[in-house]
Order: C-alpha cells, then sequence, then structure tokens
DNA sequence: CAATCAACCTGGGTGC
DNA sequence: TGCACCCAGGTTGATT
C-alpha cells in the first residue's frame, strides 16, 4: 500500500508526534520482521535510544536513532505505523511496540505480514540505499533525466516507472494515476516517447504525488497515517479501481488490463497504445 | 535486456 | 453459513 505519498504523510507524523521520545523498550513481536535477525540484538540496539530524527527514501521509513543507528522501514502492501490511545490499542497482526518514555507506545501492525525492518549503521544505510533511483522531488529528476534513463529501453513504461533504480517512490497506483494525466499507454515501449512525452510524464509523476501527499495518501483498506486516519487521495482518483466508470476526460469506460502482472487502469480513448493521439508520435510521420 | 512467475503472509471479498 | 478461490498499494530472485 504504502507508495511515496503515504510513506511521506507518516513521516511528517513522526516528526510532529515522536521525534524527541526516547525509545524505553523495544517489543519484537513477530521475529519475521527483521530482515537478518540476530538474538536479540534488534531489541537490544533499540533500548535506551533517542528517536532524533525522521525521513523518507524512496517508500523507506527511516527513524534516525541517538545512537547514529538507523531504524529502516519497509511496509510494503499492510504496514501500518500507529501511536494511538491505549483504548484503541491494536490486537491483531502487530510485529512491534515501541515503548516510548511518557508510557506513549508506537505500534508497528501488518495485515498481510510483508513488512520489514532492520537497524543499519550510516555506513549499511548508505549502501542499502545505493541502487534506489533519484527522489522525484530532487533537483536531478527532470525529463532529461528520464529520457537519458530509460529512452532508449525497449520496455514497456509502466513497469520501467515503478522500478525504484528509475525513480523512487511510484507504485501502482500513482503510476496509472499519472500515465492517465500524461495520456501514455502503460504499455508503451519507452523507446518510443517523444521528447514532450518525456515532460508529460515527469510533471505528471511530480503532480500526481504532490496531489498524493496534499491528500495524506490514499487508503482503500489498509493504510492510516500515525494517529490510525485514513488519506482521501481515493476520493480524486481518475482510473485506479474505476473499471467500467466514466474517463473524466473524455467519457469512455475506464477499463483493467494486465500490464507487467499489475493490475493496470486506463482510458483507452484518451491511452491509445499505438502512442496516436495529442502526444502521439503519428501525427508526426 | 525483457517478460513472466513464484514467493513472501494474511485477511477480505466473491461466488457457489 | 461454509468453503474454495482470487485478490492485494511491494520487492526480490529465478527462469526463459
Amino acid at each position: 500500500m504504502p507508495e511515496l505519498p503515504e510513506v511521506e504523510t507518516i513521516k511528517e507524523d513522526l516528526r510532529e508526534h515522536v521525534v524527541g521520545a526516547k525509545v524505553e523498550r523495544a517489543e519484537l513481536l513477530d521475529r519475521s520482521l527483521v530482515e537478518h535477525p540476530k538474538a536479540g540484538e534488534f531489541e537490544r540496539r533499540l533500548e535506551g535510544v533517542d528517536i532524533i530524527g525522521a525521513r523518507r527514501r524512496a517508500k523507506h521509513l527511516v527513524v534516525e536513532l541517538g545512537s547514529g543507528d538507523s531504524l529502516v522501514f519497509q511496509l510494503k502492501i499492510g504496514g501500518q505505523f500507529l501511536l494511538v490511545p491505549p483504548v484503541e490499542e491494536p490486537t491483531s497482526s502487530l510485529m512491534l511496540v515501541l515503548h516510548l518514555d511518557g508510557a506513549r507506545r508506537v505500534f508497528l501492525r501488518d495485515e498481510t505480514g510483508y513488512t520489514r525492518a532492520q537497524i543499519y549503521t550510516a555506513e549499511e544505510l548508505s549502501e542499502r540505499f545505493a541502487d534506489l533511483g533519484p527522489e522525484p522531488f530532487s533537483e536531478g529528476f527532470t525529463s532529461g533525466y528520464l529520457k537519458e534513463k530509460v529512452g532508449g529501453r525497449r520496455a514497456r513504461i509502466k513497469p520501467l516507472l515503478l522500478d525504484q533504480k528509475v525513480v523512487s517512490g511510484v507504485g501502482n497506483i500513482y503510476v496509472d494515476e499519472l500515465l492517465f494525466d500524461a495520456k501514455v499507454h502503460p504499455r508503451r515501449k519507452a523507446n518510443s516517447f517523444s521528447d514532450e512525452e518525456w515532460e508529460e510524464v515527469h510533471s505528471a509523476i511530480s503532480g500526481n504525488l504532490r496531489a498524493g501527499i496534499e491528500h495524506r495518501g490514499t487508503t482503500f483498506s489498509l493504510y492510516r497515517d500515525l494517529l490510525g486516519r485514513k488519506g482521501s487521495h481515493q476520493n480524486h482518483l481518475k482510473v485506479f479501481l474505476r473499471e467500467g466508470g466514466e474517463c473524466p476526460r473524455c467519457g469512455v469506460k475506464i477499463v483493467k488490463e494486465k500490464v507487467g502482472g499489475r493490475a493496470t487502469f486506463l482510458c483507452p480513448a484518451c491511452q491509445r497504445e499505438d502512442g496516436s493521439g495529442d502526444n502521439g508520435q503519428l501525427e508526426l510521420l
């Protein structure tokens, strides 16, 4: 579930509510959370340390510790990070509880059990993130970068944009939305794009991610922010999960297909597989 | 390099 | 109600 906007929202919530607290005790309830477990080490490295910062890299949530370590979470599909009053304490699917000073607790729960966490030293962390592509809001992420990076490849655009080595933070919801905005079919080959189309794709990436952040994320079922609230971006989606609904641009029915093994929603009239249309190649020939 | 598939786990939704 | 089956916002690694 959590793509860039969702993780960004949780990170901001952590900054507001949790950064500055001390971890008194860590309770690891599901050992499968930790990627490379050594008996007791995970809990030990969290005990008594201050939480001095929170940040996001791609879809990773990074909790910075006073010890110099970083606690990194990959929430994957179903991970929830919850700071809630005791009365609303979640009881199922719990993987980790951080007992903070002031009797507060942060719960990590995940119905799917896919969430993974790991503690890294500064050096290990930069190694871990070494292969990630640029952040969509960084200076280096431009339409020129996209063209340079994948413009020569024969692969389809959707799987390329989901590849975290190309650009980090885009997931299955936002990629469908941004390709709709750019009027690009998800199956188009990257080497068929014009400069204008790279610009359209580039600006649609930032536009859609920004809107997602603005609306505090997309909640279909599992996603919650730190205080357990739903996001509202699901109310602004144009194609995702709207199979059979009308295209907001032209009124044609939205269809669902599989592209790169992933459920994919698109407008078959606005997003032509042959690339014809507003941004297409054919009219240039 | 490109495409497909299975795996990781669990719960929810659907259809019979 | 019960049950079998399919699906899931992510990522990785094997295979062809």
